[in-house]
DNA sequence: CGAAGATATCGACGCTGTGTCGATAGCAGT
DNA sequence: ACTGCTATCGACACAGCGTCGATATCTTCG
C-alpha cells in the first residue's frame, strides 16, 4: 500500500538542450508519415523525441494545438502558390490560370500529403481544430475566391451564380480529393492528373463556354 | 484487498424484452441528434437505454458497428433517389435530371443531416468504417455514375474526360458540401440552394454547353 | 409440469491513454 | 556561492474500452 512519499533515488537526467517545441513538431510529421493522426498518442509521438510524455505538455495543451500548429506551418506555403490566381490581374487569361494555381496546390499536397491528411482526420476528432480550420483558413480561401470571381462578373469574364456558395464547394472539392488521392493512397496518384480532373471542373463551373471550346477541339 | 469473491447479494433485474439491437441504434441516432460521434461514449450511449454498458458488447463489438449499422441504414434510401438519373433511359433530359437527382439527395440529408455527419466523422476516426464508406459505399457510386457517364459518352451526349475520376471528384463535392451545410451547421442552410449550387457545377462539368447557355439566358 | 439448456443482462476487472501536480536538476544572473 | 527560474521528470487520478464469469429469466422438450 505504501506509496514511496518521494523516491529517494530518483535519477533524473537532463536531456541536452535544444528547440523542444519545433523537435516535437517534427517528431509529429515523422510519426504521421508512418500512421494516420487518428493513431497517433502522445506516448507515441514523445517516445520518438526522447523526453517523457509530460514534458509534452509543457508545450501543448493537447494533440489538437500540435494538428494546428503543423496546420499553419503549411498553410503559407499554399496561399502563396495560389495567390497569382486569387489576384489575377487583367492582363492574365483567367481561365489559364485556374489549372495552374490548382496545379501548383497540387504539388504541396503530393509533398505533404500525409500531414496534410492528418490535419484534415484531426480536424474532424477535435473541435478545437475544427474550428481552426472552417473558420479561419478554409473561411479566408473562401472569401478571397469569392471576391476575385467577383472580380470577374463585374468584367464580364464570368456569369456564375452565388460566388461564396460556388467558391465553398469547389474548394471542399478539392480538398477532399487531394487527402484522398494525394494523401490517404498508397501510392498516391500523379498529382497531374488529379489537378487535371479539378481544373475541368472549376473551369466548366465558371467558364463553361471554354470547357465546351476546349472539349469540342 | 480482498475483492469479495462473488458479491452473495448481486440483485440483478431483467429489463422487459424487446428488441435490445434497433433500441440500440435509436438510441444512437437520438445521441448523434445532440452531439457529434467524437463526443459519443458507449457509457454514455447505453445510459439511454437503461441498459448497462457491458450489454452494449452483446450486440455490437464497437462503436464503429453501430456507426456502419447507422450507415447502411440510410444508404439504402440514397441510391434510390439517384437511380432514375444513374439509369436515365434515351427519353430522359440527362441535363435536367442532374439536378433533380442531387436535389432529391439533398433532401434526405436535409432529413438525416446529423447522422450522415457522424458518419463520416466515424470513417476518419475507425478504420473499419472507413473502408465500409470507402470500398463499399463510395465506389459503388463512382462506379454507378462512370457507367452512366460512359453511356452519355457513347451517345455524344457529353464530352466529359476520365469519367472515373470526375464521378470521384464531384461525388466528393457533394458529400462534403452536404455534411458541412446540412449536416454539421445549425441552422443548415435551405438544402434547394445547396442543390443549386452543386447542380450548376455539376451540369458544368458534364455539359458545358447547356451551362453556359443556361446562363446566357 | 418440471428439468435442462440457451441467452440476455449484469458487476467487476484490467488495460490504455489522458491531463495534472509537486519535486528537482541544472542553468543564469547576481 | 546564493538564488531563483524553468525544463524535465515520476507518480497519480480519471475516463473510456473491451473481456469475463456469474446469473436471472425465457424456451424447449421430455
Amino acid at each position: 500500500m505504501a506509496t514511496q512519499p518521494t523516491p529517494a533515488k530518483a535519477r533524473r537526467i537532463r536531456r541536452l538542450p535544444s528547440d523542444a517545441e519545433r523537435e516535437i513538431l517534427d517528431a509529429a510529421e515523422a510519426a504521421l508519415a508512418e500512421r494516420p493522426f487518428r493513431d497517433m498518442s502522445v506516448d507515441d509521438l514523445m517516445r520518438r523525441t526522447g523526453m517523457t510524455r509530460s514534458t509534452f505538455y509543457h508545450y501543448f495543451r493537447s494533440l489538437d494545438e500540435v494538428a494546428i500548429a503543423l496546420m499553419r506551418r503549411v498553410q503559407g506555403e499554399m496561399m502563396d502558390v495560389a495567390t497569382p490566381w486569387i489576384n489575377a490581374g487583367h492582363d492574365e487569361d483567367p481561365v489559364a490560370s485556374v489549372p495552374r494555381a490548382i496545379r501548383a496546390v497540387a504539388e504541396i499536397y503530393a509533398r505533404h500529403g500525409r500531414v496534410l491528411a492528418a490535419i484534415n482526420d484531426a480536424s474532424v476528432q477535435h473541435e478545437a481544430v475544427e474550428r481552426a480550420w472552417r473558420d479561419g483558413i478554409l473561411e479566408d480561401w473562401i472569401r478571397a475566391i469569392a471576391a476575385q470571381l467577383r472580380v470577374q462578373i463585374e468584367r464580364g469574364v464570368t456569369r456564375v451564380e452565388n460566388p461564396e456558395e460556388t467558391a465553398r464547394a469547389l474548394l471542399l472539392m478539392n480538398t477532399s480529393v487531394f487527402v484522398e488521392r494525394l494523401g490517404k493512397q498508397d501510392p498516391p496518384d500523379p498529382p497531374e492528373s488529379v489537378a487535371e480532373t479539378l481544373s475541368q471542373i472549376w473551369v466548366g463551373a465558371i467558364y463553361p463556354e471554354a470547357l465546351a471550346a476546349h472539349r469540342a477541339s
